[in-house]
DNA sequence: ATATTATATGAATATATGCTCATATAAGGA
DNA sequence: TCCTTATATGAGCATATATTCATATAATAT
């Protein structure tokens, strides 16, 4: 079947060394995980609100329309992956933007579904 | 319980003002779904062969070591988003990418990954 | 016409994941 | 101390999604 295919652009011999150009397993693996994070519309809007302000949980409640506790799990996941920090004052959590990329990557991404109509 | 909350940074009458300045549903929607192509393995090593040469179907299979089918599948999706684009030679298809955007998303995840170690 | 090869596709399955519900924790106030 | 409030967390459930298997399509060669 596929080891019978004669119309590679790659000689057999080169498919290592063609790999070897490509970012690790963990690389990939870190890289689809960053993704993820951002596929997920609870997530956008969150990290959206955060970048306008900085936010404790019952805003980021009443703004994005979510139960507390679907918020609550969702900045988890964000803080493990860096994008937000925390701040406690009292028994109220602050959290804000805490990566560079964050605004970046979304701006490259808005080019894109604009772009393609 | 959550409207009885007194630490928000934005009074209630804001809220509405607030929740405008921010994207639409559907451009959240499609922010997401946009993300969500960069969110799996499998798609991430399909989008890096093909950043580096135009290839073909058995190709891919072959450098990813994924199944044919499995491989088909993905360029379906990859195609729905715009990301790559095919050009039929005979009964062989070859793949390339379709974005400029692509590469810089690719960039600033690499950033944001090593970054944070 | 038949066989072979390259790719696509539909169905089924297994896994991942987001949400909800209930409850835990922790800080302040009465 | 007891109650209320803000947030976190674990379990269960429902949905989404990636892969596999079997098969379809389409082009080419014999």
């Amino acid at each position: 079947m596929n080891d019978k295919c004669l119309c590679k652009n790659i000689a057999p011999e080169e498919i290592a060394r063609f790999q070897e150009e490509v970012p690790s397993e963990t690389t990939i693996q870190l890289l689809a995980d960053f993704f993820k994070v951002f596929g997920d519309n609870s997530r956008i809007k969150i990290l959206h609100y955060l970048s306008r302000a900085e936010l404790c949980v019952s805003d980021l409640t009443a703004l994005a329309g979510m139960q507390q506790s679907a918020v609550s799990h969702q900045l988890k996941l964000l803080r493990l992956h860096r994008l937000v920090k925390m701040r406690k004052e009292g028994v109220t959590i602050y959290y804000s933007i805490d990566d560079d990329h964050v605004s970046d990557v979304f701006k490259l991404a808005l080019d894109h579904i604009t772009e393609s109509r």
